[in-house]
DNA sequence: GTGATCAACATTTTT
DNA sequence: TGTTGATCAC
């Protein structure tokens, strides 16, 4: 039972201010007698009722962490401590945030509406960002961008600095200034070491041009969204206080995947109360490629003297066999700060091992298992393949096409990042903030209206020479005769179009806009006349993202949640087995796991082990600890003795964590005949008869970043470009006339050649060309003959 | 400026 | 094996 004062608000959420009582008066000590508390176990209470100093909650797989967080933040607010908007809360995910949220609303009503800090650590420091975004050269209005973006802007300036992108890639230069961001490094922090990782001892000049671009841009990555802020802590007490008086409580969950940055921003923040309650389990940590330090929460009591630890043990979601299966196999593993997990559960099958032929076989088991399942009555939503590489999953599809079995793959391609959403959100950015140079070159020929690098060559020179963006110089040029006639007339188009929309932004919501602008453009009839078998669903997922946006009422705040929240949970309604890595299923759970792909090489990944050997093996063990904890009722591990990875045929021995599980809860059986008992004798021995003609690994480069999810846009002039005053409508800048041109003076143009001036108006010349006549052209463009 | 052909190359992924 | 980016021919 709520208490009446919570219940009330959540009955009246115009009164909520009303029935929540304020904090400082007269708080409420004792256990309160109600629904949030009944329901947990001793150790969760005490992380609930344990709210002043740091508090370190371990809490297992399927301990009920998330139940413990929430009733503790239903608590705080309860007890009077803290107003919600008193309390800041974060997750790494949107979906965590969310769920969060969702949950809370449900224990303390509509109060939770006043909880502006619960969100990612991106979501939350965008935030702050905004209000402070001249602390670091910005304006609030930045724009974020994405990987996408962002390799597209590295790869113009390593071009325009004449570096070979091939040997030295846009890519791994991401991925450097990734880590250096992550590990809360700036340009100017970086030592000789790091210096030298890119280009022979450009690292630094790079990471420091490619930070002077996006402030150009008026623009941030992701890692910029943080760090900055933590900058700025470092660097403005006053506002550091601010935020240090405003939060009395700090929540963080999946402590074990912050990073550097995460950590002394959180550091900061929770100096002065001290308040700071995180929630981890060092046996999930599954991020340390991208920069996330187990050793954060491994240090925590360290960090934070007095730390009150609290373990959740208790395991609510599996069988016995599955959590020993699970504690077995991570076991094997050092430097953790250890905890044992029971339930009270005693029924159930034991983990079952299945060796197959070859990955067909494999898929082709599943399939077999799945519609077992179906014929007992279970819905496909409580099966899940979970897979540790991408390239796994097309097997398991090939297959539940041809078996029709529905299916979900969950990862690969978001919903935002597919092209055709990308180019209907460039169009937005540019109408709503016309500096945008990066979504400007998306869409300036998309559709193909026949503009092309020449064109975008000159936009860029003059874009540069006037210190305007890409949007305004367009414009300067159609004003002239610098382009062919044909250009000229395409691209004024264009400009007409976006002074059009942008009136347009003014006056209709963002979905009704979005649907001008593609019908407009000519977007959608392109992708119509589009005979590709994708094109009916590209047009669909164009209509579903103006119905996406009906929920937005300005335009700033649909960007605003896209470039922070790009995810969508569309189709979940219908009964699908899903399949997904094993780093995406993370915190959530089903009945019945398969885990395909138990082989050395594949699972652990031979790439994890070439890069970071023992500690990379341990995380491995982990991701295959996280793996089986997500099941429910049943776990089931298949391992193929041949498969085909890459078009290469390739004979594997059973992944060493197959041998690792205790027998006791295990289960093993396997579908071959004949050279099975061969096939069996080396599966727990290392000296394997496979040995000799296992694994042709193909050869590795070190590549960074997302490689796997490349891209697909339009080629573009990578010439450097300064932006004078990003943010300004491109009609507003103002042409000054060129002091060293007057009126009669002879000057030379590269395409027309020598002319005398008859006209100067601002930075636009009328010039008597002596081959070609009377032209209109733009000063940038002519020098002075003599 | 656009379409076609060929060679390189392939983890895990939020935001 | 399938995709992607780069280069070449129209």
């Amino acid at each position: 039972m709520a208490p009446a004062a919570l219940r009330e608000a959540s009955a009246f959420p115009s009164c909520s201010h009303v029935s929540i009582p304020v904090p400082d008066s007269s708080p409420r000590d004792a256990a309160p007698p109600v629904a949030w508390l009944d329901g947990l176990n001793p150790p969760q209470r005490e992380a609930v009722l344990t709210t002043e100093g740091p508090v370190l909650m371990l809490a297992g797989a399927g301990t009920g962490k998330t139940a413990a967080l929430t009733a503790r933040l239903a608590h705080l607010v309860w007890s009077r401590k803290a107003w919600p908007s008193e309390i800041l809360c974060v997750t790494f995910t949107n979906k965590a945030a969310r769920e969060m949220r969702h949950r809370v609303s449900d224990l303390i009503g509509s109060a939770v509406e006043g909880m502006p800090w619960l969100g990612t650590f991106h979501a939350v420091s965008a935030r702050m960002l905004r209000r402070h975004a001249e602390l670091v050269g910005l304006q609030a209005n930045f724009t974020i961008i994405d990987t996408d973006d962002q390799l597209r802007l590295l790869k113009q300036l390593i071009v325009a600095n004449e570096l070979d992108e091939k040997r030295w890639p846009a890519r791994q230069l991401a991925g450097l200034i990734d880590r250096w961001k992550n590990r809360g490094l700036n340009p100017a922090d970086l030592d000789a070491v790091e210096n030298e990782a890119y280009a022979d001892g450009k690292g630094q000049k790079f990471y420091a041009l490619y930070q002077a671009r996006l402030k150009a841009l008026n623009a941030c990555d992701f890692g910029d969204l943080t760090l900055h802020m933590l900058n700025i802590f470092r660097t403005h007490r006053d506002v550091l206080a601010q935020y240090q008086q405003r939060f009395k409580y700090i929540m963080v969950d999946e402590y074990q995947d912050t990073n550097a940055v995460q950590y002394l921003w959180l550091r900061l923040l929770a100096q002065e109360r001290k308040n700071l309650c995180v929630v981890g389990d060092d046996d999930q940590s599954i991020y340390s490629w991208r920069g996330a330090e187990v050793a954060n929460i491994l240090r925590f009591e360290k960090d934070f003297p007095g730390a009150a630890v609290i373990r959740l043990e208790q395991n609510y979601r599996s069988t016995p066999d599955i959590l020993a299966a699970a504690s077995g196999l991570i076991g094997g593993n050092s430097e953790r700060l250890g905890k044992t997990l029971w339930t009270e559960a005693n029924d159930g099958e034991k983990v079952r091992v299945i060796g197959v032929w070859d990955g067909p076989e494999e898929a082709r088991r599943v399939g077999e298992e799945a519609e077992a399942k179906m014929a007992d009555g279970v819905s496909l939503n409580h099966l899940a393949i979970l897979v540790r590489a991408q390239f796994q999953t097309r097997a398991f599809e090939d297959r539940f096409i041809a078996i029709g079995l529905p299916y979900r793959i969950v990862g690969g391609f978001r919903f935002y990042e597919r092209a055709e959403i990308r180019d209907a959100l460039a169009y937005l950015r540019v109408v709503a903030q016309p500096s945008d140079d990066l979504a400007f070159e998306r869409i300036y020929n998309a559709p193909k209206r026949g503009l092309g690098d020449k064109t975008l060559e000159k936009l860029h020179r003059h874009a540069r020479a006037r210190g305007i963006p890409l949007a305004a110089a367009a414009l300067e040029l159609c004003d002239s005769d610098e382009l062919p006639a044909r250009a000229r007339g395409t691209l004024l188009g264009l400009m007409r179009g976006f002074a059009r929309w942008r009136d347009l932004a003014a006056t209709v919501v963002p979905a009704e806009l979005v649907r001008t602008i593609l019908e407009e453009s000519g977007y959608t009839a392109a992708r119509q006349a589009e005979r590709s078998v994708e094109a009916g669903g590209r047009l669909e997922n164009l209509s579903e993202l103006a119905r996406a946006m009906e929920e937005y009422e300005t335009l700033g705040d649909f960007l605003e949640h896209v470039s922070l929240v790009m995810d969508n949970d569309a189709d979940a309604e219908t009964d699908k087995i899903t399949i997904m890595t094993i780093h995406a299923a993370k915190g959530l759970e089903f009945a019945h796991i398969f885990l395909p792909g138990w082989e050395e090489g594949v699972f652990p990944s031979q790439r994890a082990l070439d890069e970071g050997g023992l500690a990379a093996l341990e995380e491995e063990r982990r991701l295959a600890y996280v793996a089986i904890t997500r099941a429910r009722r049943t776990c089931t591990i298949l391992y193929a003795a041949n498969r085909q990875i890459y078009g290469q045929w390739t004979s594997s021995i059973p992944s060493r964590f197959i041998a690792e599980l205790p027998p006791a809860h295990v289960t093993q059986e396997t579908t071959m005949t004949g050279g099975a008992s061969l096939w069996r004798a080396n599966w727990s021995e290392q000296g394997d008869p496979f040995a000799h003609l296992a694994r042709e690994q193909p050869s590795r480069t070190m590549t960074r970043g997302p490689g796997w999810q490349r891209a697909l846009s339009a080629g573009f002039d990578p010439a450097p470009r300064r932006i004078a005053e990003p943010g300004r409508s491109a009609a507003s800048f103002a042409a000054k006339p060129r002091a060293d041109l007057a009126i009669g003076a002879r000057v030379f143009h590269d395409k027309f050649g020598y002319g005398t001036i008859a006209a100067q108006e601002g930075n636009k010349l009328e010039i008597d060309f002596e081959a070609s006549g009377r032209k209109r052209v733009i000063d940038s463009f002519v020098k002075p003959a003599d």
